[in-house]
DNA sequence: GATGAATGAGTATTCATTCAT
DNA sequence: TATGAATGAATACTCATTCAT
């Protein structure tokens, strides 16, 4: 890959992949997957729907590709360190959750759709896999660091707390009334208690 | 067909509705919602369209009571009582939850659909209140029982631990690979151990 | 299967079908299979779309209904019986082949889709294979009958000349000019003589 | 590419255009004419569809082209000469159209195409009229050279033998078993003999 | 209550063809 | 001559729903 990067004219595939998936993030959160057709895209995006198809195979693709962006600009793993507490690491996780309404509707659209479409599913499964992998290498380092319970399974105690926010977004599909925000963060940390060595009662 | 049993006229309608129930049940756990058609349910069952529509208004009607169904079936409140032990009753939830596999399939679709449709969503979001409040009533009795701190939040509480499951249901959907069921127990157990009172560091 | 013979209400769908046929025919043999859409089809016989699917698998399962029809209209096995000669039933046939147009058009395109489509190749294939065999009975009545050579092989001289039909209809769709029927009819007539038994040359 | 052979610019379109009809032979006999995209094409022969264009006007150009190839290449008119029979050249031309498959079929496609184009339809019958003139041409010099019977119709006979090779195509395309090859020779030869003079019966 | 033929709007997708670069 | 992204119209087919019987 030889500089190219002072070339004036960006790669103009990929801005109309970009507004596509922009817009596409956007009508499938609002209306839900199966009520915008590719037509109402094309129109959104003022492409036709033939230059849809040159750039993404499927409907599902495109919803495929949305999902994925979502995943990656929302969810950013934790940066481990010097000092890096797990109590923070989630707590941030939990404080934020509010600006990641999207990023669930879509995978409850996503895990829909995943259940029929067989590239959907693979394509979801393996982000999602990685960013769960990078995350459990954060927590582990976080493990180490705040000498936390050796035994306590990081592995699992990941996949649970991005498990109840996947799960929050089925609530919320539904329309079932959350707990305040407040509560949810104080619970949360009362929990991680659990995780620290020391007298444990029961 | 003369003997219909000497029961003064057993409901017939009800369990023509059962039977749909089953079958839309199984239909759309194995091959999704969108794709099963109305008339592919009526093969199956032995009806015809227009009588499946004879006993509901639609076929979103039919998904709601399906998972309406499940919830119902598969999802019990644990009994409180004398020496009944929070750990006790989450725990039970979470040793059984690979029964629940449908139960999830049925709401990871019924999320999708309630997202589209204020019938499907009103009437999961009514079933699914009814069923946390049963929870928080229960766990609230545990609570006082049991001596918990009484700062904990059991609101929070049943909410997170349902939310976890219904995430492990879309990232069962996604195909992202679980833990282990064992390791799930221990640390929902050890996370638990933070709730009872006494020295919590951090 | 009581009588319902004389009911005034002949079976609609039936008659529907009857006039699909009809219409697809004419149409498939003015313009071509690939040139008519269903639409066609449904604006022409004042249906809907829906209607033609209800009665036909498919676009390529009506081609092969007009086919079978047009076969079975215009391909009468000649009769055997005393006295039959075969330069007369072969003579009937190449004297009445003007009529034929149409299923020739139609064999012409329903062997171009069932190159492509295994349904109508199976189908289509049936139909002639039947017709085939009927003939080829017939023919063996009159060689017995009349005394013509044993050796004859019948089997072969049907397929040739059914060959032959079939691909005067390829040249008429190519817009070949045809000899006039009269110079078929002596030239058939002609190489039949080589079928009678007696001096041979070469 | 330095080396081009050092011919003064050998037609560099001409190859091309011959590489493009082998492979388009090739996919509309395998998969049909309908079947195959210009995208196919293209990908296949390693062009992009634009220079497709630029060496044929249509597809239907392509077809036609590679269906006038397959004629010139494989119906070679026999040589006529001393002591020429009429029973060898048209024996020759059974025993061999087991080579002739792909003509056949790509024979009915240009016959379905024809129907519908004027463009195919033009260029293919061109071809087979100069092809059938050039046969007619040979056949009446074997009729004089053999003494064969004057009244002998060889237009209609060229003509016959022709269409039933087409009409081959037409069975072989849908699928209907063909008799043995020894059997079809045998009775060609038979009816062969009925133009010789002598004495016919009947 | 049941039937199932008909509705008809709607869908995703394809593809020959063009044209600015 | 070549490229290949974009066009845009067209297509076969589906399906929830209705309603006359």
């Amino acid at each position: 890959m030889p500089e190219q990067a002072t070339e004036p004219t960006v790669d103009r595939g990929a801005s109309t992949r970009a507004a596509l998936v922009q817009t596409a993030t956007e009508m499938f959160v609002d209306a839900g997957y199966g009520a915008v057709s590719v037509r109402d895209l094309a129109r959104r995006t003022g492409l036709t729907t033939g230059a849809i198809y040159g750039h993404y195979r499927n409907k599902a693709g495109l919803l495929a590709a949305a999902v994925n962006d979502r995943i990656e600009a929302e969810l950013e793993a934790p940066a481990a360190g010097k000092g890096a507490k797990l109590v923070d690491a989630i707590g941030r996780q939990w404080r934020t959750y509010r600006r990641r309404t999207s990023m669930r509707a879509l995978l409850v659209e996503g895990a829909a759709a995943a259940r029929v479409d067989a590239d959907v599913r693979r394509e979801l499964s393996a982000t999602l896999t990685a960013k769960l992998d990078d995350w459990r290498a954060v927590y582990r380092e976080i493990q180490a660091e705040e000498q936390l319970d050796p035994d306590a399974d990081m592995e699992a105690l990941v996949f649970l707390l991005f498990a109840a926010e996947l799960g929050v977004g089925v609530l919320e599909s539904i329309g079932v009334d959350l707990p305040k925000p407040s509560a949810w963060e104080r619970t949360v940390e009362r929990l991680l208690g659990g995780l620290y060595p020391g007298k444990r009662q029961r």
